[in-house]
DNA sequence: ATATTATGCAACCATTTGCTTGCAAATATA
DNA sequence: TATATTTGCAAGCAAATGGTTGCATAATAT
């Protein structure tokens, strides 16, 4: 049950997403959470547990309550990531990029039927 | 079988990661791909139609080979969730923000019956 | 003291994931 | 033409994922 654990695993799940969204600006306990979505609490629970496993979320125990608060600073081994990629396709770097694959593109068009009707 | 297929989704595997980054700056066909990785091809056939179907890549069929090239311009969407976080977890409001929630924190604990109620 | 509330844990289940092996088809090379 | 190369597809499988319900426990409210 418990396998890979990181940040990347932990932001592909759109509930979880929705979750940190939720929480990003102040700390909500946990039925209040739950509340929001369709899911069970447990479902939720489970979600938050993933969450906090991997670092994004701290969870601070007051009297029977739970206050999760999200620690985004762990989002950013996700931003470094990505961000290396960033100056690759924006700018004319990337114009200039995607001019030359257009042309190849251009001379294989028969050939590349055959991808496009595999998209969705 | 196909069920979600979005670029979180994709680049929460480590391996279509790698792919990334070893395609990142110029295409690739698949073989080539294969042999950098412990799996068998047809394990890393599955993560390029996964990427594919996500939109992260472009097949070009050429001859009996299939270039693989990375649109890395797909990765924004996860650059402008994180992002939107960014200036939360960096500089000086964050700081600020941790310091609020510190005393917000210290009078809840007193007050711990009003976080029932706030719930909706 | 008893009831209510907030929450975790365990068992169970269906679906998805990631992988394997075997086979077929298309293209290139001898 | 015969052979080798590149690749996709299909079947099968173990493990992970995401969900459920039921029960237990601790804290608060009545």
């Amino acid at each position: 049950m418990e396998a890979r654990r990181d940040v990347f695993q932990a932001i592909a799940d759109p509930t979880r997403r929705a979750i940190i969204d939720m929480i990003a600006q102040q700390p909500v306990n946990v039925n209040t959470i739950a509340e929001q979505f369709d899911v069970s609490r447990q479902a939720i629970s489970l979600h938050l547990k993933i969450l906090s496993e991997c670092g994004l979320l701290n969870i601070k125990q007051l009297g029977r309550e739970r206050l999760c608060e999200a620690k985004l600073e762990k989002l950013n081994e996700v931003h470094e990531w990505v961000g290396q990629y960033h100056k690759l396709w924006t700018g004319r770097l990337n114009a200039l990029k995607k001019f030359i694959e257009q042309e190849e593109l251009e001379s294989n068009k028969k050939k590349a039927k055959n991808i496009n009707k595999s998209k969705k």
